[in-house]
DNA sequence: CGACAAGAGGACATACTTGTCCTCAAGTCG
DNA sequence: CGACTTGAGGACAAGTATGTCCTCTTGTCG
């Protein structure tokens, strides 16, 4: 799993995307997230000295993406955050453990480590933007995207009465 | 992944799988399987606490299997030794995150978590042993059950000159 | 310039995991 | 019984993740 620091960043940045390009407070992103603000201000400048994102002080300040959505993924947050889970490591704790040198569950777990890479890789701010509107909407909108896990995720519900 | 604790468990429970029944002392468990001894005490005495081993003070006294090997998995040891890695967490560890609530990881988090936990069922502390007995020999011995992960897990490599 | 807004950043607190260390209790055997 | 063996178990410590609190710096605007 994520750590809590990466998943805050990956619902408050897609809080940000859909805020436009206007700056947003840090209070707002937190309040409207769920996240402690304090812990969430440190987040945030942690990724603004990453360059992931753009921070301003004084009135009309908060923060905004330094780039699209669609070209931050998950990964690029973990890796921001020095995100311990996404370190390759032996499922059994063992201190030698590599292709070589297996544990008995190296191969299952180095299949589950790449799924989990290749979803973080593939899953960007966009999409958890779109994922967040979809269900604010009632789940009712169309998504455009179907290539990631996220495409899949709404159970298709007959329309309401 | 597992905790630290809970894959010591299964490498220490793997080795005492392949002394038999006579018992074997925690200190030579811990040497034999690189644990640190002060620490498998602990977790010996909680194992045993639950069942799932048998511990003998004094002279002739150690460490054995309550049970038979095929009938401990790993997720037995996780569950006695509180894992916190085999609860049910949202992988942004959203607060409310559930099947009608989801977060944009849900899916792939459930399937994943699925994945993991059948692997821990389905692996017993024998499986282990047969895993590192098979590792002892130079990856030359044959193995009889091969509906496992761990069947799968060694390169078959050619006999060597 | 001075007042105010808003992020920056360090000090500190809390909880959990992972260990270490020391002493006690229980068992064996002469 | 008494010496010895071996696990039991509590106190304590280090490291990390997660937060909280307070003050400082940077910025806008009158």
């Amino acid at each position: 799993m994520l750590n809590q620091a990466t998943g805050y960043a990956a619902t408050a940045l897609g809080f940000l995307a859909t805020a436009g390009d206007k700056p947003v407070l840090v209070k707002d992103i937190a309040e409207a997230s769920g996240i402690p603000s304090p812990y969430l201000a440190k987040i945030i400048n942690a990724l603004a000295r990453k360059g992931l994102l753009v921070t301003q002080r004084g009135i009309g300040g908060g923060v905004v993406l330094a780039r699209s959505g669609d070209s931050i993924t998950l990964h690029d947050l973990a890796m921001a955050l020095d995100d311990t889970s996404i370190l390759p490591r032996c499922m059994l704790g063992t201190a030698e453990c590599s292709d070589e040198r297996a544990c008995p569950a190296h191969e299952f777990w180095t299949g589950m480590r790449g799924r989990y890479l290749d979803f973080l890789k593939r899953t960007t701010i966009t999409d958890v933007a779109a994922f967040e509107t979809r269900r604010r909407a009632g789940h009712t909108a169309p998504h455009s995207r179907g290539d990631t896990m996220l495409g899949t995720l709404l159970p298709i519900s007959p329309p309401r009465p």
